[in-house]
DNA sequence: TTGATGATTCTATAATCATGGAAATATGGA
DNA sequence: TCCATATTTCCATGATTATAGAATCATCAA
């Protein structure tokens, strides 16, 4: 991931509203929430839900599909992943891992290694 | 850690120039730099670096320690690590797990499995 | 087509943030 | 003490961001 790109996704969430609708997306992962829902479940203004709105999908965090009249938002987990690799993989580098202890959330048992590489050398 | 403290944090390091300096305290993690060192290396003026350090210290992200004349600025690396976790545990709530492959950046091999709970119920 | 509803865009306003020169405040050495 | 250096604070300026009412656009049902 660039450097660019982990701002625009860090100021995205770095916003009360913002991550609140994020955090509420995640809960209805992965079918999403219509735009009227979020809006009710936060007690925002349209416009204003749309703006974020915007500024979230604009930061790849959030993908829509139309329905109907509803549009559907849902969160877009592999965005989230490559933000959190970023970090891991910037908040220690040299200094030999004093970071970073490994304990995710769930159990790391199944088919957890071998996704992908993180750590991308120079950056 | 709380949604304040996140979005504190993450608004820190949702700025060029500050996420540049963290990334060069990490470089140099865990003695630090002088902030003259940073705003060589980086190229900012005196107050425009002095602000954001002003920030990430706010943020909990750096600390610092004054030996003589100098003010040496480091990473505070477990503000990180809570970030990471917070972002970790609210990547994917319910849904089980989809996200978050565990392939932090170095081998997990030794200690990994038992050091901290992670995932602190609700939020 | 008309009406109702969902969602976005337009627009103005207010608030916050970033920048950097200049002045002020440490600190250590002579 | 006086000077040089390191750093911060003060301040003004410009840029970006957040808010939300009103208007507009889109979709469906009858």
């Amino acid at each position: 991931m660039q450097n660019k790109q982990a701002i625009t996704i860090l100021a995205a969430l770095a916003q009360e509203s913002r991550l609140a609708v994020y955090r509420l997306l995640i809960e209805h992962a992965p079918e999403g929430l219509a735009a009227s829902a979020i809006a009710e479940q936060l007690g925002l203004p349209n416009a204003t839900l749309s703006f974020h709105l915007k500024e979230l999908s604009h930061a790849g965090l959030v993908s829509s599909r139309q329905s109907g009249r509803f549009i559907y938002y849902a969160p877009v987990i592999e965005v989230m992943n490559d933000l959190i690799g970023y970090l891991t993989d910037h908040c220690c580098s040299q200094s030999g891992g004093s970071c970073a202890p490994a304990t995710r959330k769930s159990a790391p048992a199944k088919g957890v290694a071998a996704t992908g590489k993180r750590r991308s050398g120079s950056a």
